[in-house]
DNA sequence: ATATTATTAGGAATAATTCCTAATTAAGTG
DNA sequence: CACTTAATTAGGAATTATTCCTAATAATAT
């Protein structure tokens, strides 16, 4: 897990620039343990620098996942975003659209063989498992 | 690997109409090994079929993908199809956009076991390696 | 303090997908 | 085979997440 002050300096040392837009995005995701959406983030930063855009959430997004510094996966037309960038799964629920992470050490594994078998260099894995939570589960049970 | 034939009378079975538009665009994706969009599978189609339209296109997508027997991934924004619905592991290539598929036996084991941890009820699996596939990886090199 | 230049806000433009409806046609029935 | 009816289709309009555009703003170096 990265912290805030790490991501910082590392976005200055490479001459970006610090902006209260930037440092409330990142602080968010590092915070949250949702995936959010562009659009919650929005909603969400917004409440404390009520003048950030959307197109500048976007924005930072873009230089996030190109710094590597967040993750992002499509749901169901939809980019979700999360700082927790080392290979994991992620558990998405179909009925209320969260989306839980779990560690599985093999995932390394089996990405150098694919890589090796494939001769693709790889960049970016996502390994994702869509279904129905275990409250979302239990209720369908009952109807 | 399914056969058309296969396919199709179980689309009957369901008391579903059997349309010529509906047998292009199964026979089409049963035997290309191409991950095409809506938008390549309407062309093609249209070559044989040229009445049909786009929307009818998502539609037929919809409903083989509802009886699992198309898979769907996104990317960048865009929706591929893919008539091998067994778990493997999608190979994409950032350059070109070509996917290609790798058959890998622990995935079922690891989807067990994280289905167990999160008590999510899995319906879907969807494993992802982004990166240069051999050919855009040695076209980089060479600049 | 000032200059420079990256960044931002805000809205317009884009593009994949979904929605809508009248026309068509697959398939069951006598 | 002709007839019925309900599913399916074509075509285009509507939707929506994202990208693009540009003048205004503000972070940083000097």
């Amino acid at each position: 897990m990265q912290q805030l002050e790490q991501i910082i300096s590392s976005l200055r040392d490479e001459g970006l620039r610090i902006t209260p837009q930037r440092i409330a995005i990142v602080d968010y995701l590092l915070k949250t343990e949702d995936h959010p959406s562009a659009e919650l983030i929005h909603k969400v930063v917004r409440k404390r620098y009520p003048m950030v855009s959307l197109s500048t959430v976007y924005k930072t997004l873009d230089l996030l996942k190109e710094k590597k510094l967040v993750n992002e996966i499509e749901v169901e037309g939809e980019a979700r975003f999360d700082a927790h960038t080392d290979e994991h799964i992620n558990l998405i629920c179909m009925k209320c659209g969260k989306i839980d992470d779990i560690d599985e050490e093999y995932l390394k594994e089996i990405q150098v063989k694919a890589a090796k078998k494939s001769k693709y260099l790889i960049l970016k894995s996502n390994f994702e498992l869509h279904g129905y939570c275990n409250s979302c589960k239990s209720k369908t049970k009952s109807i």
